[in-house]
DNA sequence: CAAAAGCAAGAGCACCGCTCTCTTTTCTTC
DNA sequence: GAAGAAAAGAGAGCGGTGCTCTTGCTTTTG
């Protein structure tokens, strides 16, 4: 009795562990044979337990895939954070590099995950909502720089027509105002372009195309930085 | 003997058409269930053979999937060639909102399909070097309206470095020198943007941030124009 | 201490891709 | 036209998959 004082204690502890192992086995698969050669009984087979008991921690693959999902949106969420933060604060271009560059490594890393989360929807078609968070953190850093450096220059803002800015709405929400309707159109741009620079190298449609990717990467970077931050000071 | 003498004759012809069926049908299957449910097996009962019989027609799961990914990459060309042909000649932002409506356009009628090509590539990872011809037709039509436009306009071209150019060396012969280099760099950014916005909003990223796609991808399509071709006259 | 809840194992179902072997059909060649 | 060659189909079978159900065991809880 005494021992079994930590709260909701040992079992659900071993139970967090076990869970994190076979996330961890799966990412391995995931790096050896891909999304769709991922096998629930593979894995079970490597934690010498029967196939069955796996489904006592994910009850399908998709739910597995879902959580190795979410987890892949963190992981880069957090590595575009951290570099994004060693940056100096007023260098807004810097900043904007480092975010661009530290997204590109990740996914040069981490090639499946990045297809998990940025390539074709694997399960059926569900597109879970406990993701949504997670997948956030990236636009968050991306939106924040921008945000920050127009409200550091004095920005001219031209107008935008109504259907325009009716179109992205929630996006404007989200920036609270701190970003114009013109500029934050271009964003978006900005964004989709990275993400399908990316993933046109990472899946090949480069080949024959862009010789040196990490040349060319920096050089569009740097033309999305000076499109979407206020005039270099 | 008079009947057959239809050269290499009936059978070569039942035979090509019971090889479009059963990509008829595996197209329909990945409609309904998405690549990765396409089952052999599936498309073999409802052809009413045996399932071992569809391997006389396609030596593996992934050979079919390779032949449905060369003919979608066949037929969003051919969408896209067709839309562009239809504008007229010297109206070069016509010709590139055509261009990119159309390809819009076909990812949305044929959503499954579009994964397939600018998705994570399904099979083990293998490139395979016969779609490259079939892939390239969507390329170079964006080239070539950018390289129409600009050798009716006068372009001032800025330098580029030497890295940079060297980058893109493969693409820089591909247009053979109808394209200055700076704007050959926004030319592939414009491309990965176009095929970004797309695969966002086909895989969901958009969800919450953008409401009204169409308007949207309208504007982003026209600043992309903007920024690629030679100014209006 | 006993009941309840969580966990592991095993057998089993229906499906899959793919490979054999064997028979039937069609084409080719003499 | 008949005989041999080539192509096509059928069926059984192998090893694999996701997932479920039942049966015991262990830990936690009242």
């Amino acid at each position: 009795m005494a021992e079994t004082t930590t709260a909701t204690g040992v079992r659900a502890r071993v139970r967090a562990q076990l869970t994190a192992e076979i996330k961890e086995l799966a990412r391995q698969q995931l790096r050896d044979v891909g999304a769709a050669g991922l096998s629930l009984r593979a894995i079970a087979r490597d934690l010498e337990m029967a196939s069955s008991a796996i489904y006592r921690y994910f009850p399908s693959r998709d739910a597995l895939l879902t959580a190795l999902i979410i987890d892949a949106y963190n992981a880069l969420g957090q590595a575009v954070e951290e570099a994004e933060a060693a940056a100096k604060r007023e260098d807004y271009h810097g900043r904007w590099s480092a975010a661009a560059d530290a997204l590109r490594d990740w996914a040069l890393a981490h090639p499946q995950q990045w297809a998990l989360i940025y390539g074709s929807p694997v399960p059926g078609y569900a597109a879970p909502q406990d993701t949504i968070e997670s997948a956030s953190r990236l636009a968050v850093v991306l939106f924040t720089i921008v945000g920050e450096s127009i409200a550091a220059g004095d920005s001219e803002s031209p107008k935008t027509s109504r259907a325009i800015r009716a179109s992205i709405a929630s996006i404007r929400e989200l920036s609270a105002g701190t970003i114009p309707d013109t500029v934050l159109v271009d964003c978006l741009g900005a964004w989709s372009q990275l993400i399908g620079l990316i993933s046109m190298e990472l899946f090949g449609h480069f080949v024959n195309v862009v010789d040196d990717p990490d040349v060319y990467y920096a050089e569009a970077v740097r033309r999305l930085g000076e499109l979407v931050l206020a005039p270099k000071t």
